[in-house]
DNA sequence: GAGCGGTCCCGTACGCTGTACGGAAGTGCT
DNA sequence: AGCACTTCCGTACAGCGTACGGGACCGCTC
């Protein structure tokens, strides 16, 4: 048997495996889910053993947003407002793939990956020769854009499980017309009809983007 | 003593009442350190007690923050462009006031107050003769902007309590010197610079209010 | 008065959480 | 062989949401 380290069996525990492992477990059963005993059953390893390469749980789920920001594409080309969306799909898509993200994305400090995200979003906005006010601005509209609209989005699927959107969404129309909310009720049929209202996401980022250069040729 | 009810020295429980209380207690503290617990001792009640008004802890929490988007003025008037700001203004305030409400809002099903504010807000839009579809995507538009601003604004304030902001943000600064990261540490200069600019919220709002009139006239 | 059904309240208990602490096991170095 | 160091984890504790069953009081009806 040679010299067996302590990975023999099982791999060694490291931050990455552990960050890698959570970010898994959180994508299949949800960040609530997650416990530090449940995650260290699933690396083959005791609870407490985690803590040696994580402060805390609070710490480990920053690891994880950052784990997952990584993933986004940064934007990059000469045509700024290309650069610009296909950065923002991006982020929207990883954030929809990881569905807890977003959520912990609003409420933690950001750690290298989301510092590296930041600076690529405002150095995007400075190639557009936007003046500073505008940066300033653009970035906020920007990235609110991005992690509101996924949020908002995500919202929807959280709803009570069990049945299917379209099921429980059929039922709330019921209520709706009993109490006297027309013009959502018409909103909800909206969203259960297949006819698509094409790319929502990109409209209002456009709505945004549009603006933006309107106010710079402007200003 | 006369008859005296239940409620001499205290008053009865009522679901308002723990509402209520529990919407006091979270904008002091937090919703993660509001407990059941610590809730019923506030109300001079047993922590089971309250389990007669409210299903359980999220139920609790699904009325409270309907209890906190009853406080949001609806859009009225003829300017619709003008019904809509403020309206958006009086959420942007009262979520801001109930900093733990942004958050739950997005990931809980709405109860009445605020299936009456998507109402208003949809009836909104539709005064103000948009086609059915840019209602649609305003609807989304607009409150994508309320919800993802304000709780991208709280964001600021989560971070590293104990000192204040100005300290850790100029902490902050020197690793970002350290790190390459020229265009975000301007940002963070604009952010502690006392020089406005301007009403920010304000300014994505009209970005997506006028890109929604626009389409609406091309359309 | 006595008895009774109903409402309101809560003490106790259970399973689960994050994590402090102290010790065990294995490594490389002298 | 002995020692320092790292890696791992068993145990324990305080605090959580809440199921369950019982007690206290109300307004009735005889």
């Amino acid at each position: 048997m040679a010299s067996a380290p302590t990975s023999d069996p099982k791999l060694a525990l490291t931050r990455e495996r552990i960050l890698a492992e959570a970010v898994a477990f959180a994508d299949e059963h949800g960040v609530d889910a997650l416990t530090m005993r449940k995650l260290a059953d699933r690396l083959g390893a005791g609870a407490m053993s985690l803590y040696t390469y994580v402060k805390n749980k609070d710490d480990m789920i920053e690891g994880m947003v950052d784990l997952v920001t990584a993933e986004i594409e940064l934007p990059a080309g000469d045509d700024w407002r290309q650069a610009m969306r296909d950065s923002a799909r991006s982020a929207h898509d990883v954030l929809l793939a990881h569905s807890w993200a977003a959520h912990e994305w609003t409420s933690r400090m950001p750690g290298p990956a989301r510092l590296a995200y930041m600076e690529a979003i405002l150095r995007g906005l400075s190639d557009a020769g936007l003046d500073e006010s505008l940066i300033y601005r653009g970035y906020h509209a920007v990235t609110m854009h991005i992690i509101g609209f996924t949020i908002q989005e995500l919202g929807y699927q959280n709803f009570p499980s069990g049945e299917d959107l379209g099921t429980v969404a059929r039922n709330f129309l019921q209520d709706l017309a009993a109490a006297d909310l027309p013009h959502l009720a018409t909103h909800v049929e909206a969203h259960l009809s297949d006819h698509d209202h094409g790319d929502e996401f990109g409209f209002v980022l456009d709505l945004i983007l549009d603006g933006l250069e309107r106010a710079n040729a402007d200003g």
